[in-house]
This record gives C-alpha cells, sequence and structure tokens, in this order.
DNA sequence: GGGTTATGAAACAAAAATGAAACAACTATG
DNA sequence: CATAGTTGTTTCATTTTTGTTTCATAACCC
C-alpha cells in the first residue's frame, strides 16, 4: 500500500484529493496546516508528500527542507503561478510542481511518474514477515534476509501472486520452468520442499493431493 | 558537457531554446523533423532530449518509444494542453511535460531537475572510500586514485547509480557497451571480476546467479 | 613503427544450482 | 487394516554458472 501525505488548507480541495486519491487506489492522509503534517509526517511513513507551498504555522518551503532529509519525493501544489516560485521550488528539488486549478487525471499521471522513479510502484510485496523487493531479488523473513535460488525465488513469486489459488503441478512447471511438463517428475514437489523448508512456509504451502499446490495465509 | 538535442519544428522556438540553452552552458544539437532527430540520436550521446510531440516524418510519441531503451530522459513539449495528451506522455514515461507557451525559466529549472535526477550534475559520486570525479573522469580509494580502463569506470558508474538494484547482464552489457547483448559470452562477468580486483568490492558486487549483478552496500 | 594498454576469447577451477533416485511417511479407499 | 498411490525427505551425481588466469588481438599513443 502506498502513503501519501496531503498538506492543504484549503477545505475543498484537501477533501477533492483525498477522495481521488483513495479512488486511484493510495492511503491517504491530510493536513491543513504545517504543525500538524510535521506531526503526521514524524508519526508515519510515507512515500509520496502533495505540498501546498501557502499554508499556516509552517510553510511548504520548510516542511520539504525537513521532508528532504528523508528522501521523500515531494510534488509542490500552488496557486502562485509565477516562474520565479516554480523554479524556486524546481531548484529546491521538488520533484514535480503542479499550479491550481489542475485536472485530477493529470496530477494522478505525475504522481505515478513520481513513484515509478522511485521504485515504489509494485517494488514490494508483502506477506506477513516476509518482504520481497523485486527490483533487488531480496527476499527477508523476519528482517533477515533469505538466500533463494532462482527457481526458489520464482515459485515464492508465483505462490504470493495466487494467493488462494489451487496451483497444478503443470501449471506451475510450465510458468516457472518455461517448459513443457513430463509427467512423473519430482521436480516441482522438491523445489516446494526446499521453499518450504527455507522460509518456514510448511504451513502457508499446502498440499492439493493429485492436483498441486495452493498458498495461503494460514 | 551535458548534451542536449532538442527536437522541434518551429523555427523561431527551436532558435529559442538553442540559443537559451547554450547560454545556460549546455552543448545543444537540433533536430526539426523525426528523422534528423533519430539520425543524431544514433550518431551521438545525449544526457536529454526536449521533444515536440508534433514534428513531421515520426512523431514524439514514437521517437520516445526507441529513446526509452536507452534510458536517456526525455521532456516532452507540446501545444497541446489537453489532460489527456499530458496523461498519455506521462504513462509513457516522460520525465516530465511541459505546455507551449513557456517560460524558459522554468523549462531551464525542469531540465536541471531531470539531470540532477538522473545524476548527470553531480560531479561528484561517493560511495564509501570511494570517490569519482565525473567530470575528471578519477576514481579514488582510500585517498589513492584507481587507474581505470574505460569500461571499469562506466561499469562502476552504472552500479553506484543502481544501488540496491539487479542489473541483469543483458542489460549490462547493452548500458556499458551499448550494444545487443549475445548470450553466452562471459564479457561482463570478466570486467566486473577485473572492477571488484581493483576497488576491492568483492562483497558489494554481489553475484546473482542466473541473473546478474548486485551493487549494495555491506 | 614500436611499445604500451585495453579488451575479450578460451580454458580451466571453483562454486552453486538442479534434479534423479531411493526410501520414508502419509492419505484415501475399499 | 492392507494396499496403492501420492507426497515428504535425504543424498548425491550431474549440470550449469561463475571466478580466475592466460594469451592473442585490437586500439591507442607517442
Amino acid at each position: 500500500m502506498i502513503n501519501i501525505l496531503v498538506v492543504e488548507d484549503d477545505d475543498s480541495i484537501r477533501g477533492l484529493l483525498r477522495m481521488s486519491l483513495k479512488k486511484s487506489g493510495y492511503q491517504v492522509d491530510t493536513a491543513e496546516d504545517g504543525e500538524k503534517a510535521l506531526f503526521l509526517f514524524e508519526k508515519n511513513e510515507y512515500d509520496l508528500v502533495l505540498l501546498d507551498i501557502m499554508v499556516p504555522k509552517i510553510d511548504g518551503y520548510e516542511l520539504f527542507k525537513y521532508i528532504e532529509q528523508y528522501h521523500i519525493p515531494a510534488i509542490f501544489i500552488t496557486a502562485k503561478s509565477s516562474v520565479e516560485d516554480k523554479v524556486k521550488g524546481l531548484r529546491m528539488g521538488a520533484e514535480d510542481y503542479i499550479v491550481k486549478p489542475f485536472e485530477i487525471l493529470e496530477l494522478i499521471a505525475r504522481i505515478e511518474n513520481v513513484l515509478k522513479r522511485h521504485h515504489k510502484m509494485e517494488r514490494y510485496i508483502q506477506y506477513d514477515n516476509i518482504w520481497i523487493d523485486t527490483e533487488a531479488n531480496i527476499v527477508s523473513k523476519e528482517g533477515e534476509t533469505v538466500e533463494l535460488t532462482f527457481k526458489e525465488y520464482e515459485l515464492l513469486l508465483l505462490f504470493l501472486k495466487n494467493e488462494g489459488i489451487v496451483l497444478y503441478r503443470e501449471n506451475i512447471y510450465e510458468r516457472v520452468w518455461k517448459n513443457t511438463y513430463l509427467a512423473d517428475t519430482r521436480t516441482v514437489d522438491l523445489h516446494v520442499h526446499r521453499l518450504r523448508k527455507k522460509m518456514g512456509l510448511e504451513q502457508a504451502i499446502q498440499s492439493i493431493p493429485k492436483v498441486g499446490y495452493r498458498f495461503c495465509r494460514v
């Protein structure tokens, strides 16, 4: 789940942003002034901040200086459309700059752009205490990195992406080994065994006799 | 020196861009249509492409698809200001989008922004006790200069700019050798070996069997 | 041209991944 | 409860992949 913090003092715009972003599948928190923003920012972890420059108590530029330290991207929103302001924002390191009134579709596209740039889209896959960083090909369990071989890694991804669905041996073989399945082979079983052991998934990966396996929350 | 390719059919805008960018210290080439752009693009190496969508012969979107393969950032310029077009451009992966008539100062700020993002502006890149002066092409470790060959240097930069991300052999080859990867070649492995040895990066550059290599803080 | 350096092909060594085989344990069914 | 079929587990040989060295060739620089 991607978390976005919206800092905007205008009630109707804040509401619109919250609603639109939620509809696009983001987790949204909002703040109507700089102090509240700072409070939320320290309490939670955000993937992106939408920042109105002119907010009460602590202004957007100040907030940004703080946010920047954590390498969290920010998009500036503002009513000002003077070139000087845009240039100032971009020079400071804002990822993007958008001027009110803006089209919500364009904003969403710009958000996706920034997130993609920061590898936040679909980079991480999570299940319980298991985290997979698909860009780094790193799998961890309870914070500890687990070394998986190529086939084990592919197999784990296949299971996680098909939670609750029965996968036929044939299907598994074809998708992980990218080859036609020859009956009477124990290859899939063997690799399932190794994966279960390494990841402690003895319960979660269930055997469906005569069919295949199913990955399921226990 | 930073090289920018400007693709724009309107003579006066092309001239303005060339002049303004030169004044800002960039090396500029211009093309008035898609074919010429492609020709220049194949002949030279650019750090950024400014791309008008509506140019004769090959349109901007097509050009972009080609440019994208080389991981060279592009900013779309257009007279169209419809939201759909902006969204399309951004979704395709454009780094930014700017609508005519634009303020040259804002454009320059956006260019700087994109370049910074791609580490083109930073003269020095650091990792632990390794320093790289990208202008002088000097690499040092613990204060001692290390003599790297061209390929080793490019390889090191690629790793440093993609910390924590798995780089597939194919990808490495295409980006450092700027050529299509022929399977069954040990060239990448050999150069990784040399780089590891010279820089003492045996731990930091990890092998991912069957995949490629990953540069990672140890 | 002569000497130096960079590059990559080839060959071998080392390491890792993979899967066959064999047997144990389990399950369903009559 | 016996049986056949299926899955779990271990071991080990094979295959694949990567590390390392050597050397011939290409490219470059006086």
